[in-house]
DNA sequence: GCATTTATTCCCAGGCTGACTATATTTTAT
DNA sequence: ATAAAATATAGTCAGCCTGGGAATAAATGC
């Protein structure tokens, strides 16, 4: 009962059902502390017009990382290196692209301080748009992006609960304040900053206090310590969002 | 700073990328009280002789899913249904294969009760492997199926902390202690069944009392409740494993 | 100075946990 | 039949952890 489409030794490459692979990246930034993705208009059809999560075809000597990686520089126009890559999963519905069979192996990213929306200068049409307009369906979405982007915000979500992650939000140095806005921000809900403090400074090795103080940007209140990332990957114990 | 291989609008749907698309299914049981996978013996070139998943090519029409459901079939003669199928992650570099390049997008499946180890009159070799073996390096496997492997099993060991999976390995009916025996099983780890009891009837609709009693199978000591699995899907609190 | 703001430390009652003991109910050994 | 062993399940308890809040520290704005 072997498979028909079983490749003979002695086999011919071409011999495999057409389908291409693409990668989509969902980058995640912060900006006027909401949790913000990238997102770039279409400007051929199908689609033509609505957003869509930058992507492309994986070149024949790439890895999907490295593929990722360059669509995010080429089709979003992002200098910066993103903080973290991180594979979603695949999405390979037969009918998902119209044109023919396209297996697109989605990544989502952190990328900290994009600068404001490209598209300046480039022919790229790329730009932020808060979560929570999206989850909204307030936006119409190429593709089963929606999807994608719906998985990819419950990983997030999901992952700074029992990661550091959210450290890479941040610039080299930074307050537990500023720490615990990239939380809010992410979980969109607030948390208590006293309980707050108690536990991310209770996982060893996650912030390391530099000894410097004084936020420079701050706007009154109490001057805070500030702290650089420290090589713990995990939170012990996790931090768990509240039901609500 | 387009991409170049951008498709154009009235583009061919032959200029993509010469990619092939395959998936690959980790099939776990328990057997003897050990966590097992399903693998197949290789009968060509290239990784001849050695240990590989089953797996093959996505067809035109079908869904992932719906390919490593056939695989399961197909390539391990499998007749069962699997309890629970659910993608792992996609492995896509570049050399991975020597013949050409390919993407699988790896499952992992739970299959309880699978029969004795198939091939008895098949022409397919199909056996089963504990976990423990595997891990050690102890079998010769194909591809990269090392990782893949491995990444499936910290994947069903993690579940296992906060979801209901493991009734899936149980039978309509089970014991507490059975659902002990495949937690001890799938985390090569002793539990402490006073706790553990404790623990899994915390879970509001996750054990469903039969009122039945008696374990047909029982071997000397007081006679167990049977439970029914319900519909919860996470365990609340969930049940950490110990660091060992 | 005094109100306001933010950071950080303390406090505490209640819940939960792991480790353990105790009891119930069966089979197996003698 | 009786004891011993095996298994299931209930109970105990000290210590840890948690969320909720109060208290204190240290700055700015007026």
């Amino acid at each position: 009962m072997r498979d028909e489409i079983q490749v003979p030794e002695g086999y011919n490459p071409r011999d495999y059902p057409p389908v291409a692979v693409t990668v989509d990246v969902v980058t995640f930034t912060i900006v006027d502390d909401l949790l913000q993705i990238l997102l770039i208009k279409r400007g051929q059809r199908p689609y033509i017009g609505d957003w869509a999560l930058p992507g492309g075809f994986v070149r024949p000597e790439e890895n999907l990382e490295e593929a990722a990686q360059r669509e995010l520089h080429e089709e979003a126009a992002v200098n910066a290196e993103p903080r973290y890559l991180e594979q979603l999963g695949t999405y390979g519905t037969p009918d998902r692209d119209p044109r023919m069979r396209i297996v697109t192996v989605a990544y989502w990213a952190i990328l900290a301080d994009l600068p404001p929306p490209k598209g300046g200068g480039d022919a790229v049409d790329a730009q932020l748009f808060p979560v929570v307009k999206v989850e909204h369906d307030a936006l119409p979405l190429a593709f089963d992006h929606i999807k994608i982007i719906k998985d990819s915000v419950e990983r997030i979500r999901s992952k700074l609960e029992y990661t550091t992650l959210a450290a890479k939000f941040c610039p080299p140095q930074y307050t537990i304040s500023h720490l615990r806005q990239v939380y809010e921000a992410v979980w969109n809900a607030r948390v208590d900053p006293p309980n707050f403090h108690r536990k991310v400074t209770s996982t060893p090795d996650y912030l390391l206090p530099t000894g410097h103080q004084t936020d420079p940007n701050a706007r009154g209140g109490r001057p805070a310590m500030m702290y650089s990332t420290g090589t713990a990957q995990y939170l012990s114990p996790p931090i768990p969002r509240t039901p609500d």
